[in-house]
DNA sequence: TCATAAAATATTGTTAACAATTTTATTATC
DNA sequence: GATAATAAAATTGTTAACAATATTTTATGA
């Protein structure tokens, strides 16, 4: 888990800053679900007091990014099948408002700060710098929503957004099939410059349902029955 | 305060207890938005360390139910108009989105249901049991999301639920005319029954916008310019 | 009597110590 | 060598004491 983290013995950090770094190590894929979050090790990590780090965990458990369980400490979370494509459905349902939020009061500047994001995040492809083009496209998301103008629609894609990688690790695993697809976010901008409120939230439905459609309960292997568990080894089918 | 606390110093209440328990306050209108939080009071009525109270209250402030401030403790919150109208804006987005998710897999029993908890808080009103309808109310509300069955909207909207009255209470006043129509919750279930979305959510917006139309900024008094207040008192105009 | 400064009290923030529980390592037994 | 029991170590949970800060009360001077 230290390789994780950032270097963080620096400077004392607040609870909010450490509370952020944990959070960025989620998003960034550094921290996977099920990983534990040992008290004393992240207080000697980031040079804090373990009663800091105990309310940290306490904030993040409460935004369900971590599960903690009496006397056993503390988890990166482990989202259920059901719990993903329920967050997928929602964040389909928040972003379709943000759109039409940020499309009600769009002008060109705002376009233009669009686009230019749109531009470091597809460099970044082209370089190859996948954790760059990870955060970019993550950046595009926020970013409309804090363009929307709405601080409680932001408030909860933002919480969305950082639950969402726990899903897909959880899941899909770790694979750039199951990123953001930059091709996509153009498409978007075009349709938040034309204002066009209908095609922006067909393309990004598309865009979040490219993940969500294989967020799905893995057909069970064929439980050996107990005939077959009591024969002798040599006679069984090979597993 | 204390008055408004319920008397729970009888069984040593867990974390969860307490804090389900200060919600619960907040949500019937009985800790009025800027009440301070004390901690060795609260730990004293609860019956509880203050160590408990803290986590209690990081988790409250987590939440936007409560404003921490460094060294002067904390307070139930004052939205500001914005995050009022950003907050109703958002439950149209989110009711109307259960709604249509509850639509689509409704069957008779879930009906019966909803008339049954309608049936109760119709009857409180009747009675003039306004706490109760007020809480029932908010069930009705609540349930609509169970039903539906997607926990994450469920989820922020009961996030939602809690922070309403805060909006409310601190720009409106505890009024009856800003609490739910009741007739309106029987409209919706007929919409709901003849699994009619469109009509659903129209009688939803409606439902809301009769409360978050009201949410605005008032008027600031003119503001007496500096010859006017240096003027001698008799020369003054009324205030 | 009023305004200001000083003192006292209350409240919030932090900490290390200790208790309780869980996990890991070691030892004993078959 | 495998398993169970025991011991040791690690981790989480709780607490009271103390430090730091804010608020309230009291004293003093004009």
């Amino acid at each position: 888990m230290a390789a994780q983290i950032d270097n963080p013995g620096r400077n004392n950090p607040s609870e909010d800053e450490v509370l952020r770094q944990i959070e960025q190590a989620v998003l960034d894929h550094r921290l996977p679900p099920g990983t534990k979050l040992k008290e004393v090790q992240l207080a000697n990590l980031f040079g804090v007091k373990r009663g800091l780090i105990r309310k940290v965990l306490t904030r993040l458990a409460h935004s369900r990014l971590v599960d903690q369980t009496p006397n056993r400490g503390a988890r990166v979370a482990q989202p259920s099948v059901k719990e993903g494509q329920d967050l997928f459905a929602t964040r389909r349902v928040i972003e379709s408002a943000i759109l039409e939020t940020l499309i009600a009061r769009v002008d060109d500047k705002t376009v233009r700060q669009l686009r230019k994001l749109l531009g470091s995040e597809q460099r970044a492809y082209q370089r190859g710098d996948s954790e760059l083009a990870l955060a970019l496209s993550v950046d595009f998301h926020r970013q409309l929503a804090a363009l929307a103008g709405n601080s409680v629609l932001e408030e909860y894609l933002n919480d969305i957004i950082r639950r969402t990688p726990l899903v897909i690790l959880t899941h899909l695993g770790d694979d750039e099939q199951n990123r953001c697809r930059n091709q996509e976010h153009a498409a978007i901008i075009d349709a938040i410059e034309q204002r066009n409120v209908k095609n922006a939230i067909k393309i990004m439905n598309q865009h979040l349902m490219h993940i969500e459609s294989k967020i799905r309960d893995k057909p069970k292997a064929p439980q050996a029955d107990l005939e077959t568990l009591l024969r002798p080894a040599a006679e069984r089918a090979p597993a």
